[in-house]
DNA sequence: CCCTAAGTGTTATCATAAGTAACACTACTA
DNA sequence: TAGTAGTGTTACTTATGATAACACTTAGGG
């Protein structure tokens, strides 16, 4: 979870998110919340997997596994971006914001806004 | 090349690269540039597969492909990063750049700076 | 005290995609 | 006209994700 993109599937990132949104799960809870209708065995399997790459990390209660994130959300997304940024901007965070707003992704406004929050943000703590 | 992150293996990537930094190029070139000894057939099996995903294009001269990127760098830079923003942090930019900061992928001092760029360019612009 | 159910460990199948490349075909050019 | 450069087709291997069955273990109810 470090040198990569998230490489995380699609059923991987619906768990990963019920983990980071519902705190600390059981494979069972997981299950019961996902959308799709996997089996048990299915989510544990994909459970464990993401232990293997080191998204989540689990505590015994009883016989049960507890899996939490090992990351919080914001930071794994901020190590992404930083991997896209390295990869095709050469480090670049300028860039990759200016190709947002010539995408259309974002518009100059929302750019602005953000930049000035940004500024804010650090005027006070600073 | 729109709804998913950047779906590229590291020899994809590279050649990418070398479209991109190198302009129009023909297989033959990608091959000399590329630091992997790699077969012609191979890179131009990578090539097609390129042009399959939308990432290059290329036109004919005499019996030569060339080829070139379908879109630019940043571009594709943005899309990826939007993609990573929506899928885990609900679409907030700003969270992700404050989870940069949190893991110390930017510093403060960048992100000020940035922010104060940002918003100079758009001062002069809009 | 033993059996059942809940939960885990192990193992497997299938599909897709990436990396790698050989081989066959075709059309200029010397 | 033959060789070469370039393409089209096809293929093999490995990795990984999605999915799941089955076997094993143990705590708790009867």
């Amino acid at each position: 979870m470090d040198d990569s993109l998230p490489d995380l599937g699609d059923v991987q990132r619906e768990i990963m998110h019920l983990v980071w949104e519902h705190g600390p799960v059981s494979a069972e809870t997981v299950r019961e919340r996902l959308d799709r209708p996997l089996k048990e065995s299915t989510v544990r399997t994909v459970l464990r997997r993401l232990e293997e790459k080191g998204y989540v990390t689990h505590r015994v209660d009883g016989r049960t596994y507890i899996y939490k994130a090992a990351e919080a959300r914001e930071r794994v997304a901020a190590k992404a971006v930083k991997q896209i940024v390295d990869w095709f901007c050469n480090g670049s965070l300028e860039e990759v914001l200016l190709g947002m707003v010539d995408s259309k992704i974002l518009d100059r406004g929302e750019l602005q806004a953000l930049a000035d929050k940004i500024a804010d943000a650090k005027g006070r703590k600073t």
